[in-house]
DNA sequence: GATAGTTTTAAACACGTGTTTTATTTTTGC
DNA sequence: GCAAAAATAAAACACGTGTTTAAAACTATC
């Protein structure tokens, strides 16, 4: 059928599986069918599920990072632009599209969850992110502020914009049918420039 | 050994058990070792693994509304006092012991990934409490704020105590290690009312 | 076109799961 | 005390899991 090659096949299958189910109810049965491909498949190429189930996030976690970029902006752009690209970034990269891509769930998992995965996660692409956030929010702090006081400020910038996808289920049990989506990412904004 | 009778003891021991490991990695015979009691106990009990783990959730919730409730106040009370008690309480709820108490997790794995229980549980204790908080800000909202943007606020606020708790084991590994506990609760306060 | 290496297949294996059955023990009601 | 009911125990059942095996199909290389 599809000539791509098998090994290829079961990572863009074993994506969505992983996401929905995560990876102990996740089957090999139920990736090696969405890839058409054998069930002997996963042990030959991967050894076991795990090191399926690892590769598959490291995948995600690249290709997520690389999906949705900040924009590029001049060295001499005022400093409420950077920070607004950032938390833009951030929530696209949380909402973006219609229905959440299957990379955010894995990723959100792992956060929950951590597996072996996570330091390399947290390491490579999260403290970069969170610690370029720090020193866009020394523009607005005085420089008496504490060390860990501004960590908790970058920390509740974060912790806002994860909230609409972490409980986003319940969330939509809270409030009727809007467009939140168009609002948020500007809206968040306003509320963090007031900080 | 214990005298508490066999069905209590699996609600006891279930708890803890479903909290960490949720509930398809649970097995229910675990939850009978630590009960010490039979593997046909559960289903003699409680039918079958599922209605367990209803049960266990309602108990669940129940518990942790129970025991930690906002200090009572009188209606003289300025409103930034309430806001104070609320914020606390709920954050008091995530983080409040040492090691965090396997109610929380047990309700965190319902709101990012709803069973049958959730609904029951956004209606009952979810909802009013979003409400009671959205009233308490429209002391500092005038009055021509929309109501969606009202709801957004108010989200906005729980979203930074839950986020302490979900992406809890990645902030350990972002900061150093503090005795946060003791800043937040009173910090984070400080923080709002700045909004 | 034969052969060696690689990939794919179907079947089986070993094991852990939730659940049921059947028998035994303990408790209850009189 | 004794019979009926409730509670516990041990074993077995049916099934799904990850993994392995051994044979078949395929692919390249000479």
């Amino acid at each position: 059928m599809s000539n791509e090659p098998s090994r290829e096949r079961i990572l863009s299958a074993a994506g969505p599986v992983f996401a929905e189910k995560g990876f102990e109810s996740a089957t090999i049965r139920e990736i090696c069918a969405a890839a058409e491909v054998n069930v002997a498949a996963v042990n030959y190429y991967f050894g076991d599920k795990q090191r399926l189930y690892l590769e598959t996030v490291r995948l995600a976690s690249e290709a997520r990072i690389e999906q949705i970029a900040p924009p590029e902006r001049l060295a001499s752009t005022p400093a409420e632009i950077h920070l607004y690209d950032h938390v833009r970034t951030l929530l696209e990269r949380m909402l973006g599209s219609e229905q959440v891509p299957w990379q955010v769930k894995l990723l959100m998992r792992e956060v929950l969850q951590p597996t072996e995965a996570c330091r390399e996660l947290v390491e490579e692409h999260f403290r970069p992110r969170f610690e370029y956030l720090q020193g866009l929010l020394d523009n607005w702090l005085p420089p008496e502020v504490p060390t860990y006081r501004r960590r908790q400020i970058a920390l509740s910038v974060v912790g806002q914009c994860v909230h609409y996808r972490m409980a986003g289920e319940v969330i939509a049990l809270l409030t009727p049918e809007e467009d939140r989506r168009q609002y948020h990412s500007l809206d968040q904004l306003a509320f963090h420039i007031t900080t």
